[in-house]
RNA sequence: GGCGCUAUCGUCUAAGGGUUAGGACAGAGCCCUCUCAAGGCUCAGAUCGGGGUUCGAAUCCCCGUAGCGCUACCA
């Protein structure tokens, strides 16, 4: 079976770039019959924060992708330290008692920096005397260098790579203060865990010859590996919350109002295509659809909003999440629309209890003309509460010849009529408006206006049954 | 500097030797209509440059250019 991983280090806010990994992940999990593995990278101690952490916990939740297990590395310092001490006693390891950044000074404009001279040959005796005697080191691997050929592998989305051994450096598994790097942790876990498939960002490409390396060395199968293209901003640059502002930021999108599969739809479809010009998914159609192997290798560009104060999103991701926001059942939305409702303050139980149906007609009727859950509470006031202002376009409608005077007419014939009915209630306007020789339109517009304090929204008269006969009687009668 | 990856409308993408280079968002317009949306239709808009290979190249090869990544005791 198929075990895929997810491993971010909780130094950031999640952002769309992890999320869209997160998203591949989770696809190719689920399309295969596989499981996922969220497991927190988090080894920098220096740079890790709760607020990250949060941060990305909350980000996936609210995705909706579930994963099957959760590992913190951080717990599991003990392991790899085991494992760069075993490497050290095979020798496939050494001690490098190199000052830190004196390597960086000597460097200079030559070739590239491989090992420190004179460690890789330290004698095991000495090398002993020295670490005994409390001199700081850090543990490297010991490339074989020497060999000729070098490692190579089939990534499943970017093709062949060779790289020599005698290009690749001599990298760091131990710190000096005793902590695993990131590539010794990654590589540990991904064997102990039975990890199937990296994968991950393309800026990890170029370091999957030393996890090959690692990996071989500690007796570990291989596994297969696949790079994504990476996310950029509009100035061509790699995403980041400090080039790009708050906006990539994943629980930005969450609180803007986005479908969880909205959303995703949109991540999915950076990089990645079902090739059949499709672009609207569910996450079944999703998790049908999803093919590795039709990854692009190009990066993409989000158009995320660069002025300042100005949080602007992809018009493309607003109006898939719109797309989702339509084409969902009504009682597949309730909860979602209930939370941003609660959100602002604006929820009543009775809208999940006692008017269960005629809120979800409410919801029904009104979200063609939105996009993001965010609108409803901006934008439909008045069909939920009896305190909501007027538009000045909604007053200028009230304002035209003898509309009021109409309207409070339409009250009282209304408020006699046996029926209440949108024809009904058609009849009646029409029925006004050809007795005073004015246009129907007038009072359409002029009853939407007194009844919701906007000149746009559904139908006029869907807008009175929506309401229903006290509060149309009541509005109208007040304006 | 070294090594590597990539290059199709403004953006996301399809076509992988033969198509008027297709779709979507955004833009313009029309239809529908009680408004605004939604929906339908139409328009405009691209193969980075130069060489090859080929009857034929967006597609294969080479060179250039640009962008990006890696080049840490960050991940």
């Amino acid at each position: 079976m198929n075990r895929v991983r997810f491993a971010p280090s909780p130094t950031g806010l999640l952002h769309i770039g992890g999320a869209r990994t997160y998203v591949f992940c989770w696809l190719f999990a689920r399309s295969t019959g596989g499981q996922l593995v969220l497991r927190i990278d988090d080894t920098d101690a220096g740079r890790n924060t709760q607020e990250s952490l949060r941060s990305i916990l909350d980000g996936l939740e609210w995705l909706e992708l579930p994963w099957d297990e959760q590992h913190y590395q951080s717990e599991r310092r003990p392991i790899h330290v085991r494992a760069a001490e075993a490497l050290l006693a095979k020798g496939v390891a050494y001690r490098d008692f190199t000052a830190e950044g004196a390597a960086e000074a000597e460097r200079g404009e030559g070739g590239p920096w491989l090992f420190n001279p004179g460690m890789r040959d330290l004698g095991a005796i000495e090398s002993d005397r020295r670490a005994s005697s409390g001199e700081p080191f850090v543990i490297r691997f010991r490339v074989p260098r020497e060999q000729p050929g070098g490692v190579g592998f089939k990534d499943l989305v970017f093709r062949k790579h060779f790289r020599r051994f005698a290009d690749i450096e001599d990298f760091a598994l131990l710190r000096a203060n005793g902590h695993p790097t990131y590539h010794l942790a990654s590589t540990v876990d991904d064997g102990e865990m039975g990890i199937t498939h990296v994968i991950r960002g393309q800026d990890h490409l170029t370091n999957t010859f030393k996890h090959i390396l690692l990996l071989q060395a500690m007796g570990f199968d291989r596994p297969s590996f696949a790079h994504l293209p990476l996310l950029l901003g509009p100035d061509g640059s790699k995403l980041s919350k400090r080039r790009h502002g708050p906006i990539v930021s994943v629980t930005n999108y969450r609180d803007m109002g986005f479908l969880p599969a909205g959303f995703m739809n949109y991540l999915s479809l950076l990089g990645w295509s079902p090739k059949d010009n499709r672009e609207v998914l569910t996450v079944e159609q999703l998790v049908d659809a999803f093919r590795i192997e039709h990854v692009l290798r190009t990066n993409a560009v989000v158009q995320v909003g660069e002025k300042p104060g100005e949080t602007q999103v992809d018009p493309k991701a607003v109006w898939l999440n719109g797309q989702h926001l339509r084409s969902m059942p009504p009682a597949q939305l309730l909860p979602y629309v209930e939370a941003y409702f609660r959100g602002s303050g604006w929820w009543r139980d009775e809208f999940s209890g006692a008017r269960r149906e005629w809120f979800l007609e409410a919801i029904d009727a009104l979200r063609s003309r939105l996009n993001l859950l965010s609108e409803f509470p901006v934008r439909c006031r008045a069909y939920f509460h009896d305190d909501f202002g007027f538009e000045p376009k909604a007053l200028a409608n009230l304002d035209r010849d003898g509309v009021r005077d109409m309207l409070r007419e339409l009250a009282a014939r209304i408020e006699r009529a046996p029926d209440f009915t949108e024809q009904s209630v058609e009849h009646e306007l029409r029925m006004l408006s050809a007795e005073r020789e004015v246009k129907a339109g007038l009072l359409i517009n002029g009853s939407r206006a007194a009844l919701t304090g906007q000149p746009v929204g559904p139908s006029a008269f869907r807008v009175f049954t929506l309401l229903g006969k006290d509060r149309v009687v009541a509005r109208l009668r007040a304006v």
